[in-house]
DNA sequence: CACCCGTGGGG
DNA sequence: TCCCCAAGGGT
């Protein structure tokens, strides 16, 4: 072994954080957390992975569950796709595998929501299969350690820190050396200002020998943000209001939300008055229109406002709105923006 | 392949 | 305030 495996692996000995999934190689588990992390910080999505295994202490349980309950289990961590296939993929693993988690790399790369980064983290930390995790943190790492310019979101930067990763992990112990690396990269390697005056390898750090470390790892394309205007209405009736169900090809796809309308440029209050409201059919009093909130999104910025309505006297609800008593919102999934309008107008949880 | 999918922390 | 980006995947 080479200085590089002995001193990261030194160093993962004595710096790895004692987080909860590492504590056995319950398969299960091991590819919750995998899910959960996926583009997000450890420190967020810990208290998600203690939510669901609590919850849900088995892929079983799991399976067993209601859609709309794990998505209210998942809120507030974004990408909601991700629980979505995370049941999805439960079910299959119950019915298909009759509950026991797939133990090949093919068969976990097939499960929804699993790409080649969490297949190889499942398969080499629960079932010691040597396949390397090349994910964000190893990008960056073998970027600046070996000075490897090629943008790591292009198909040849793919490609070459792919084979490069797969080189590495040869005769190692496949787990333990891929969560080495990236916890590496996430606590030592960091993006912003890198820890070199303490790393372990920083003698044959190709990056640091030629001052380069801001430089990688490159990156060539950016993400375009598009403005949206969202205006939702409170439909007050005294002890309940209405809700309504996302679907379509859309962000917060199957999360509830406070009726909407959409527009591509602002309102006035005073269109939003005229404008056509979500239920057309029923007598309103206006008690108030909230400043507007700005929800940033990954590819969308979110410009958004609350009308809070009054009802006067009896609805009878013909629309496909849902309504719910106050005291049970907060058993509906929402998106943040949601959650935060419905907490300013005391509806929160 | 290009674009889309959330949220929060840090510089 | 703005920008980056975090244990990526789907279409």
């Amino acid at each position: 072994m080479d200085n590089f495996h002995t001193n990261i692996y030194n160093w993962y000995n004595i710096n790895k954080r004692d987080l909860p999934w590492r504590k056995d190689r319950n398969p299960y588990k091991i590819w919750l957390s995998e899910i959960i992390l996926q583009q997000t910080r450890v420190e967020q999505g810990k208290n998600y992975f203690y939510r669901f295994v609590e919850n849900y202490p088995t892929v079983n349980d799991l399976a067993n569950a209601h859609e709309d309950k794990v998505l209210k289990l998942w809120q507030g961590l974004g990408y909601y796709s991700r629980a979505r296939n995370l049941h999805a993929s439960a079910k299959i693993i119950a019915s298909q595998y009759n509950g026991t988690f797939p133990n090949d790399y093919k068969s976990i790369l097939a499960l929804k929501g699993v790409g080649p980064y969490t297949a190889a983290a499942v398969a080499s930390i629960a079932f010691n299969l040597p396949y390397p995790a090349v994910d964000g943190n190893i990008y960056r790492v073998l970027s600046r350690y070996y000075g490897i310019e090629t943008p790591i979101d292009s198909s040849a930067g793919k490609k070459e820190f792919q084979q490069l990763a797969e080189e590495l992990i040869q005769g190692q112990d496949p787990g333990m050396h891929n969560q080495a690396l990236m916890e590496f990269g996430a606590l030592q390697c960091v993006p912003k200002s890198p820890k070199c005056e303490n790393c372990p390898v920083v003698e044959s750090c190709f990056t640091y020998k030629n001052g380069l470390v801001a430089q990688l790892p490159v990156k060539e394309k950016k993400t375009k943000q598009r403005h949206r205007y969202f205006y939702y209405y409170m439909y007050d009736m005294g002890d309940s209001i209405l809700l309504d169900k996302r679907s379509g090809n859309d962000i917060w796809q199957n999360l509830y939300q406070l009726p909407l309308i959409e527009r591509e440029k602002a309102l006035s209050d005073a269109e939003l008055l005229h404008a056509d409201l979500p239920v057309k059919t029923m007598q309103v009093n206006v008690k108030s229109i909230s400043g507007q909130k700005k929800h940033v999104l990954s590819h969308q910025i979110i410009h958004a406002k609350l009308i809070y309505l009054e009802v006067q006297g009896n609805f009878n609800n013909q629309s496909p709105l849902i309504r719910v008593n106050k005291k049970d919102i907060s058993k509906f999934a929402v998106s943040r923006l949601v959650e935060q309008f419905l907490q300013e107008a005391g509806l929160g949880q």
